[in-house]
RNA sequence: UGGGUCGGCAAGACGGUCGCGUCAUCCGAAAGGGUGCCGAGGAACGUCCGGGCUCCGCAGAGCAUGGUGGUGGGUAACACCCACCCGGAGCAAUCCGCGAGAAAGUGCAACAGAAAGCAGACCGCCACGGGCCUUGUGCCCGGGGUAAGGGUGAAACGGUGGUGUAAGAGACCACCAGCGGCCCGAGCGAUCGGGUCGGCUGGGUAAACCUCGCCAGGAGCAAGGUCGAAUAAGGGGACGAUGAGGCUGCUCGCCGAGUCCCCGGGUAGACCGCUAGAGGGCUGCGGCAACGUAGUCCCGAGAUAGAUGACCGUCCACGGUGCCUAACGGCACCCGGACAGAACCCGGCGUAACAGCCGGCCCAUUCA
């Protein structure tokens, strides 16, 4: 799980990031990565729209999101900020899946 | 044993690894870290009612608008709950009714039918007048009488029997049903029981307008409050071409018109509101009950891009397949947890939803 550190809270840093950032879309998410040159954790924000089901299903959404980024975090440069937006249709795929996407997103993020 | 009906319980269990939020505590200058407790629901949902709380408004009365609608009680209040009444369904337990008013007025009603709301003459019935010849309990025509019978309909203007009549008719009579007035009795009351009189009967729909009684000020925690950068407008005061202020620590020199302080405003943001309350369990007492009351014990979510989780294993229900068994059932494998996530707090209602467990009552059946 995430910490507050390394999550992305105000809304100006999501609109910065969405702006800003490169965008991967997967299946189930569509992921912006923006890096933002900082010396500080990478962090990660989270947009469910109410598309993917009700609040038990996004609930669900975003805590396996939350719970595979907190693994992938230290392959993630520092002063990274990333946007994960989930997809409707993710509510029904297992974890499994949501974590290749976003692993997939990110190592194409990456300069090679 | 089977079926029905009403109510209650619970909302998979255990473990491992890695984590999140509030609070407490410890370490640290801080950033942060360690430890510990606690951390979603019966509907947290819809936001449909009712309150608390907050701000605004408010002499009094009326109107409008909205809500509500048997009676009595419960409650902070309600559209909720309890008991009872009436009507309906059911053998019964029990359930259902958006339960005021249709002789205040306006409106509406498919199809069928002759006629559907100051009813109505299609067939039929009945005398009367006329015609015919086949002289009959005849047929045809005419203008009338008639709601007993037929047929239509959800519904045809009380029912049965009689008197009466040309045939009929509450036209009249008896009984019954229903309506209204009055009286008596039971009940706090809705209402019920009985008596008497009356005109003899004047359908439905108010979730159509409407009428009557009763109840309602508005907005909502993004309420509201405290602190409050930055920037800009504004107000007041002091000083200022007899030089403010700056270059510049001081002097000279140069530049040359505002400078400083206070008030105020309340944005970004932060904090408060923010979780112990019309709260729950048990026992006693009052009450048929809802509920009230006394004593005693218990209670530990509080996020804000929004914590309460992710992954894995074992087991237990449900479901499926196969095998065994006369059957009950047993074994193996597979599948796999219903609806659903707090956001100021309570009381209700409504809606969603698998499978399960427990109990009361009713009916049927078997045995005694």
């Amino acid at each position: 799980m995430l910490a507050g550190r390394n999550r992305l809270v105000t809304a100006d840093d999501f609109k910065s990031t969405l702006r800003r950032g490169r965008r991967f879309t997967g299946s189930t998410t569509v992921v912006h990565v923006a890096s933002t040159g900082e010396s500080r954790p990478p962090r990660f924000g989270f947009i469910i729209t109410r598309k993917v089901g009700n609040a038990v299903k996004r609930n669900l959404v975003r805590r396996r999101l939350r719970a595979l980024c907190y693994r992938l975090l230290p392959a993630v440069a520092p002063g990274t900020d990333v946007v994960v937006r989930a997809l409707p249709g993710s509510e029904q795929v297992p974890s499994a899946t949501l974590h290749k996407d976003v692993v997939d997103a990110l190592s194409r993020s990456l300069p090679n």
